[in-house]
DNA sequence: TTAACTAGTGAGTGAGCAATCACACATTTT
DNA sequence: AAAATGTGTGATTGCTCACTCACTAGTTAA
């Protein structure tokens, strides 16, 4: 803008302010912006699912025009199928340092991560709806199938390697936890009747109670 | 039609037939049409989703104009629902028969019913994709999602009555059958890592298996 | 300085879609 | 017979949306 940048002392040693700390001058470079996008593109995906989703809506809350957001992400499908990688990541990494953290306490790291995802699950419904989202749209498109599928793999290595547990039970864990996905989709949890308490009540099978 | 035959005194509720080629078309009833209207819809939306899922294609796979579609079906909205509603409802029936049948052969109904879901998902891929997309698009369309709660009721009045299982062995049933489900859209079992090994490993939880 | 490059946008475009309307034909009723 | 009601359609409308293009402005290198 009206800054005549004093351009000194540039000499084979650039040390730019912008470039990697955190001073965001007028321009970003495009890897900030692709991440800040996700990070917006993420609720509304969240809220509407793939298809309802519009482009503008998601540049708007990025504060960045639509034409940009093209420019970042040559179709909405790359852009969609990143804020799946970036949903699902996250969700590893969560349930993984609370099997860390529990194993430190010496608690069951099986039990932790069945806590800690019913947390995840509660405190972040985003999670979950880009979740059920993406599955939804798994058969229509292979990028989105494939970073399933990534997720599943890096959830049951995990699984595996720190609670040791056998395949059956393996499996029992992911089932609850799609349990816990549908029902909270749903919104079991504020119906009153036998089916709902019974599919809802989380915490039982993932650890004793207490509290 | 120059065969007009004189009468069609028809005491019972019979129907017309449309089978008359050349061009002689005969008229159903509104409800007649909208039955095959959903089964038309049913397909497209299972492939497709809600969003996706164009009405043209829909008309036109009905045999119908899409402008007689708004007519039996006043937005897509109401189509959708009722496509759910079909799709639960003849779930719930499979299994209610395969629950019924066992009972009659002396066998455990509850082993039956979840031998009934994994054929049922296995033959009938339609009628799972149309749960997951329904699944999806519940947070956002209350029809839709007091039709799944619904679903979840009967069925799971149906396998307390019929099994009489407890409730942690309910939403165990409950969990593997959603498993299933997303196992199923992201085609798990054609993946060869132990992940998807163990998690789409159907018939070992549902009775002892022989073969 | 100037040239090359990158970040960023306003203003479209073309296509597809849900929903509407005026109208035609069929059947039943009076 | 005509009127009334019910089945069915072609043409269109109004709108949304993914994606494009021509262009401006900031940043860096020669």
């Amino acid at each position: 803008m009206a800054t005549t940048s004093a351009k000194k002392g540039t000499a084979a040693g650039d040390r730019v302010r912008n470039a990697s700390p955190a001073g965001s001058r007028s321009l970003s470079t495009a890897e900030e912006r692709r991440e800040e996008l996700i990070s917006a593109a993420i609720p509304v995906f969240a809220e509407k699912g793939y298809h309802a989703a519009p482009t503008t809506e998601i540049a708007r809350k990025a504060g960045i025009s639509q034409a940009y957001l093209f420019r970042l992400f040559p179709t909405k499908e790359e852009l969609f199928v990143a804020a799946v990688e970036r949903s699902t990541g996250r969700m590893v990494e969560t349930l993984a340092t609370a099997a860390a953290r529990a194993e430190e306490q010496g608690m069951e790291p099986g039990d932790a991560m069945g806590l800690a995802y019913g947390d995840l699950v509660g405190s972040d419904r985003e999670l979950l709806l880009m979740q059920l989202h993406a599955q939804a749209v798994s058969p229509a498109i292979p990028a989105v199938r494939e970073a399933m599928r990534k997720c599943f793999a890096n959830l049951y290595a995990l699984g595996s390697e720190r609670t040791g547990g056998s395949a059956e039970e393996m499996k029992s864990w992911f089932a609850h936890g799609m349990l816990i996905n549908v029902m909270t989709a749903i919104n079991a949890e504020e119906v009153n009747e036998p089916w709902a308490v019974a599919l809802t009540d989380f915490e039982g099978d993932c650890f004793p109670r207490e509290s």
